[in-house]
DNA sequence: ATTATATGCAACCGCACGGTTGCACATAAC
DNA sequence: GTTATGTGCAACCGTGCGGTTGCATATAAT
């Protein structure tokens, strides 16, 4: 019975950051960017955005603290690229709630059936 | 354009404030709450809260404002459900930043090996 | 009618967020 | 060398968020 309560607080406490990482348009144009266009540097990450290049710098180390996204330097600038495997994480989480919700419609569906 | 998107999903201005929702502990927790548990009032989805009620319905009414969830008023009290519909939103977005991902994983690939 | 319960509204607080500007510091390029 | 480019750091600003408290209001329960 208590099975629910321990076992599904940590992953909210997990997936709740991770979420608010990709709660932002400027940071969610960045993933889009990253994901469809491949690595980037900071520079030619900021030059079809509207914010300023210190405002794309600060968002990608949100990301980074996240886990979405990565940085490597190269020479005198810093390469940053897609992590994929943290979208996936957040895909799975969203699945596990749809997951639940689906079994509790079966529960209904056989109270009400019985 | 055999790439074209089946029907309409979620751009990145849309599901911005979307996963902006539920980047919060005390929100994905209802969420949580909501898709196993079924409906509630508010001072029942309060109970097993740590803040307040009234932090509870500024919460409630967040994700409404993101279509997460919605509210019936039934007597004195007002029973909140969950709109899955809305989370399969997310999930189909986050589907859509993966497909583009893998596309350019073969794209490079092909380039590589050309 | 009185009391108890469930919610709503409004003001307030602390603080983090998104964004900017200015300057310093590397690493190129010439 | 000097100059140009790419990034980082720090301070600052306005605003919104998460949360609380206090009171008002509506619906039940007795």
């Amino acid at each position: 019975m208590s099975r629910a309560s321990t076992v599904a607080a940590p992953q909210v406490r997990d997936a709740a950051p991770l979420f608010a990482a990709l709660g932002d348009e400027t940071r969610l144009r960045l993933i889009a960017r990253l994901s469809a266009g491949g690595p980037g540097s900071i520079t030619q990450l900021s030059e079809k955005s509207a914010v300023t290049r210190q405002a794309i710098s600060k968002h990608l180390r949100v990301l980074s603290g996240a886990g979405l996204v990565g940085s490597t330097r190269r020479g005198r600038e810093s390469v940053w690229e897609l992590k994929p495997k943290r979208l996936s994480d957040a895909h799975e989480y969203l699945d596990r709630i749809s997951r639940q919700w689906d079994d509790a419609l079966d529960r209904l569906k056989g109270f009400v059936e019985s």
